[in-house]
DNA sequence: TATTGTTATACTCTATAACTATA
DNA sequence: TATAGTTATAGAGTATAACAATA
């Protein structure tokens, strides 16, 4: 039996993009709906949570996003008080950010929401089965990124 | 030791989204540079290759993608001569859409191109790795998918 | 009335480039 | 000159709503 040699259906970076947007969808409209946050903002609170205070390359590099991205989502978050700047006196082209009382208040308020959100994906996984996606995703992110 | 629980860096959602991320970037502008597609005129033209003809509804079912991108899409691979639209005597508010010489030509320039692209990504990951990374997939998927 | 497909509109995300202030 | 960060702009992806033609 010949069968075609590609198939949309079993084609990874397509199989790869629908199980990503299926979960971005559901996790940002949740994001959204609930603590009005977009996801780059969400990413922000998380690694501040994480870090006490950073700059936006600092963030950048630890959420994946660029500069820009930064530059809008920790705006956006300080417009409503969840981060405050501080000075960064070895750059002064540079500044720290970090959670204020507020911002600390919310993360503690999502991070739980997110870790269900997670378990519920992951019902009917084993924890084994967690690692290998996991480290499957890292190999495949790495290939990504290296050399073509 | 304590840990914090959530750190975005383990957070499923946020590794889907980045390994999916990574590998788009590369496929997008791998099909856009080498053969002006677009990732949702390069599905279409994929599935219609499979499938001799198709209506755009079902043509949205099979790329998991909505009637307007379809519409979009097939309205750009069109004004190419890639496909060709064919009249539906059952539905007269419909269509079926087909690839043309040109359209199946292109393909056949394409589908190896994509395929060696997926074996570089998968270089280092044995059969069984790409089968359970392709399982788990849909599994993470329908859990995404289904109720909440 | 309901459905197929198109068009209009808008919002998000991403990428490039120009700008500012410091170094 | 080069770098950190911001702003402006545009392309691509996605979603809602209004519309035309047909069922």
């Amino acid at each position: 039996m010949t069968h075609s040699p590609l198939t949309l259906d079993r084609f990874l970076p397509y199989r790869l993009s629908v199980a990503s947007n299926a979960v971005s969808t559901r996790i940002s409209n949740s994001y959204r709906r609930r603590f009005g946050l977009k996801v780059a903002e969400w990413r922000v609170l998380a690694i501040l949570a994480e870090s006490a205070q950073l700059t936006p390359q600092a963030l950048a590099g630890a959420t994946r996003m660029d500069k820009i991205s930064i530059s809008r989502a920790s705006g956006a978050l300080g417009a409503r008080g969840l981060i405050e700047v501080r000075p960064n006196h070895d750059d002064r082209r540079s500044h720290y950010l970090a959670l204020t009382a507020e911002g600390r208040a919310l993360y503690a308020e999502i991070a739980p929401a997110a870790l269900a959100l997670e378990t519920r994906l992951l019902d009917s996984f084993s924890a084994e089965e967690r690692a290998q996606l996991a480290a499957l995703l890292r190999r495949i992110e790495v290939a990504a990124e290296s050399g073509l």
